[in-house]
DNA sequence: GGTCTTGTACTCGGATAACACTTGTCCGAGTGTGCTGGG
DNA sequence: CCCAGCACACTCGGACAAGTGTTATCCGAGTACAAGACC
């Protein structure tokens, strides 16, 4: 089954939510704003982090904030930081197998299968890669209402 | 990590052979042409027989054989017979949980992180559906020579 | 010689274990903050 | 009153189990073919 990750979609609220924030929010914070497991929210967040989406800063008033203006990170960015940047169809050279095996030197280019899948896969990645976070974050300015964010980043600093 | 069943791959070249087929094939000679393990690839060419897409008859001289052309078999098709037609993506509605969640009536459209997934996948699959399994046999003989099917034809049913 | 019966060998189909990966959790290393004591 | 030192509390980071889905396998049900016996 081509199944996508669970803690893809708490990445990508979180990082709407840091677009908005000002101060380093702890992942305990965003957590317990999304309602989900702090452990495993923090092990996503590490890996945001490994690929520089976001930095992190330790300490009493520590947390993570965004390493750049949303308006440049996109939402492939994020999925390939959670989810790994393999494709999700990969060739086994199947070609070269069994009593009918084609030679090695014949199979230079790739199999027109391999190719339709890289196909479906690259018009998939372009589809994500073409919307940013802050692309996200009108949105969500447009749907629920303008005072959404700033509402939603008073609660992270405040806690009201 | 977004993956695709290996078995996929399998069933895409078991139906291009198929294409060329003439007469039954059992499911042991496919196997024996990939070099791959006859009871999974069995498994799998069960589910393309539930899927309407091969049809399946018994006895001695029995098989499988295209339920129809090959024009008209996309490998969009096949790949959700096999994978499931469920989308990678699944929202679980995060905006509905925790202190600030949003009511359930001001919900009624899917939220944009779920819209811009939901795009990604349709992107993928109208990849996908936009080639059949004679497009795939196209290419196979454009590259690797028009002699290549009925030479595997051939060998699926004497054997040289 | 033709036809019916029977046996056989071959096919698919679904139920059953082993493995891998995702999911979920925990505790230790590191660091900025605030307090305390002294000058 | 100002500054240096220190202890603390809070943060991230990576290492450690449990659940779920994929991978791989096997054996039983069903069927067409072919041989053989009978008319």
């Amino acid at each position: 089954m081509v199944k996508l990750s669970g803690g893809v979609e708490w990445a990508l609220h979180c990082c709407v939510v840091l677009s908005a924030a000002t101060e380093p929010t702890p992942a305990t914070k965003l957590a317990e704003l999304h309602d989900v497991s702090p452990s495993y929210l923090a092990k996503h967040l590490q890996s945001l982090s490994g690929a520089g989406l976001i930095h992190s800063t330790q300490g009493k008033s520590g947390g993570y904030l965004l390493t750049r203006s949303a308006a440049d990170i996109t939402v492939l960015q994020i999925v390939e930081a959670i989810d790994g940047a393999t494709p999700a169809f990969r060739c086994t050279e199947v070609r070269q197998r069994g009593p009918l095996a084609a030679s090695a030197e014949s199979c230079t280019i790739p199999c027109g299968i391999a190719r339709v899948m890289g196909d479906a896969d690259r018009a998939w990645r372009e589809s994500l890669g073409a919307v940013t976070v802050a692309d996200l974050a009108d949105e969500l300015s447009s749907t629920a209402g303008p005072a959404t964010l700033p509402r939603v980043n008073r609660w992270l600093q405040t806690g009201t």
